[in-house]
DNA sequence: CTACGATCTGGAGCAAGGTCTAGATCAAGT
DNA sequence: ACTTGATCTAGACCTTGCTCCAGATCGTAG
């Protein structure tokens, strides 16, 4: 627990991809399009080597992206944090923003939801009855 | 009221634009794939017109769409009722194959939002204390 | 030493879902 | 007749978000 201690924080690419569900393809992309905070470590032979930082950031990455965040606005809110503090207020803008759009999201579908639930209901009457009324609409 | 009846339901396809939110352009290409139940009507001058059915249909397919059902499905659903009876039980094993899916995307937001809203949470707070506290996580 | 799996870089390729252009035509208003 | 605006077709092009390839290198196990 004193000499691993550092040491054994640090994952490879791989683990990475293990434990975040991006593949290691996506990782060198987000790196490479500047969606990380700070630069990944390497290894004296070049292989990256990730901070459990780098990890939880990329955590929250991939709850972002799974709400439908654009790429650019991570970016974006990379830039922010890589910047330091004093530009929360933007950091909060940002997240509020699309916090709204994830509610906005929410709703529509659960709009959605109904409108299907409600097909599948029609659908599911008419072949309990085993098709034996006559007049089906055929639009629905 | 007589002469008019049937005439005035057919829409061009700006109107239908207009009323399904969908581009002229994306009109026509969701034609080109198949995705129309059947083929749209043409004046004489080859300019198309669409019966309320079609708006029915299309107004739909936004549905769907906006819950992510690919372009995909849509076409075999679209084919499916351009057959007619008799395969209402695939229609339905689609439609509610999708139902579960939005229900599992809607889960997945609600997730998400709450771990944005509390990282919004933190911010504010943040800011409302006048960036008083001298130790704030540098990766929030 | 050698083989093997993981990783490296740069760049090409891909799938989805449209969007836009060019050049022609149509229908209506002045 | 002439202009204007909407529409037509076929096809090129675009954006997003990865994914995959080629060829080289690293590190560990036998």
């Amino acid at each position: 627990m004193t000499t691993t201690e550092a040491a054994s924080q640090l994952l490879s690419i791989g683990e990475v991809a293990g434990r975040t569900g991006l593949s290691v393809h996506a990782l060198r992309f987000y790196e490479r399009e500047g969606l990380l905070v700070g630069p990944v470590q390497r290894t004296s032979g070049g292989g990256r080597r990730y901070t459990s930082f780098d990890v939880d950031w990329l955590l929250i990455c991939v709850k972002l992206r799974a709400s439908g965040m654009p790429l650019a606005d991570l970016k974006h809110f990379a830039e922010l944090v890589r910047q330091g503090p004093g530009n929360e207020a933007e950091r909060l803008r940002l997240l509020d923003a699309h916090r709204q759009r994830v509610d906005a999201q929410i709703q529509a579908l659960e709009e959605c939801r109904s409108v299907i639930a409600w097909k599948v209901g029609v659908y599911a009457e008419h072949l309990a009855r085993g098709k034996a009324g006559g007049l089906w609409d055929p639009t629905a």
